[in-house]
DNA sequence: CGGCAGGCGGTTA
DNA sequence: TAACCGCCTGCC
């Protein structure tokens, strides 16, 4: 049912970064790993962290399918991320505290139909709800993977499936307003294939300038891309001094400062600042 | 009850 | 082009 992929000498790796920064919402910790569906594959993570650091060990990875290659390609293994925050911080030094922070996130590869609804559905709505949605849309439309795990589980449906449905069925999987951009985008892409740039990711009906930046970054792994959230609005504020709508100023900033590396940065800064916030909700 | 949560489209000035 | 506004839903 299951084959067990080990790979060792893993640095800058650290689960609950890279599960938790809000770039993919189908990974869970269940006991002690993380479970999710990847490309129609189950596979539960674990992670041994060396004694001495806990972001190089080993990863144990067991999977209802894909063979080292995938695994190491989803989880970009082969990205040197020491050099990506290296590079970050000599052009920036503020931004070191929020590498270290959140050291061992990953941009992973995800795979761009899923990543394009996904964040049609994160639109005006929250990490948990977002979740919530998603898994309904799979349960309800994704091919059943049978029994893995101790639980059912269900790949992310196909474009065709997806364009098939209607407005109605999907607002009773409470996805509100969403559905007509759903359809709508199931629809589009089924019939014009992957789109390849921001501004055919944009001419999506629903897509705006914040979703249009995570499909590029999170879907098609453009590491430049940085989307400007209300969460990255507020810590631009509280670091850079920029005033909140000044979203223009902002991407400018992370243009000119990170350049290439931009994505990066954003997933480092957007994962400090979430944290910061659930640390100071504690000390209340 | 209003406000908000990883916004967007549409309308208005 | 900038500023509003409404919006499905759920949770404070």
């Amino acid at each position: 049912m299951t084959h067990t992929i080990t790979i060792e000498g893993i640095h800058d790796f650290v689960p609950d970064h890279i599960f938790e920064c809000g770039q993919c919402f189908r990974w869970n910790l269940e006991d002690d790993c993380y479970v999710g569906v990847a490309n129609g594959y189950v596979a539960a993570i674990r992670w041994n962290p060396n004694p001495d650091c806990a972001c190089q060990g080993t990863l144990v990875i067991e999977t209802t399918g894909g063979d080292e290659a995938f695994w190491r390609h989803y989880l970009d293994l082969d990205t040197d991320y020491g050099k990506i925050k290296g590079a970050i911080i000599a052009k920036e030094p503020e931004i070191e505290k929020a590498c270290d922070c959140g050291t061992g996130i990953r941009i992973l590869n995800q795979d761009m139909f899923e990543t394009l609804i996904s964040f049609v559905v994160s639109q005006n709505n929250n990490i948990p709800r977002i979740k919530k949605c998603i898994e309904s849309i799979c349960e309800h439309y994704g091919e059943s993977l049978g029994n893995v795990f101790g639980r059912q589980r269900f790949a992310f449906p196909t474009p065709e499936v997806l364009a098939q449905t209607s407005v109605c069925e999907l607002a009773d999987l409470k996805l509100g307003y969403r559905s007509e951009y759903i359809v709508a985008s199931a629809k589009k892409f089924l019939e014009e294939g992957v789109p390849k740039t921001y501004d055919e990711v944009l001419a999506y009906h629903g897509i705006g300038p914040k979703v249009a930046n995570c499909i590029m970054l999170f879907g098609l792994h453009k590491v430049d891309a940085f989307p400007i959230d209300t969460w990255v609005k507020h810590i631009m504020n509280d670091m850079y001094g920029f005033d909140e709508k000044d979203v223009k100023g902002m991407a400018a900033f992370a243009e000119e400062k990170w350049g290439s590396y931009a994505g990066y940065a954003q997933q480092y800064l957007f994962d400090y600042y979430r944290n910061a916030k659930f640390t100071q909700s504690l000390d209340k």
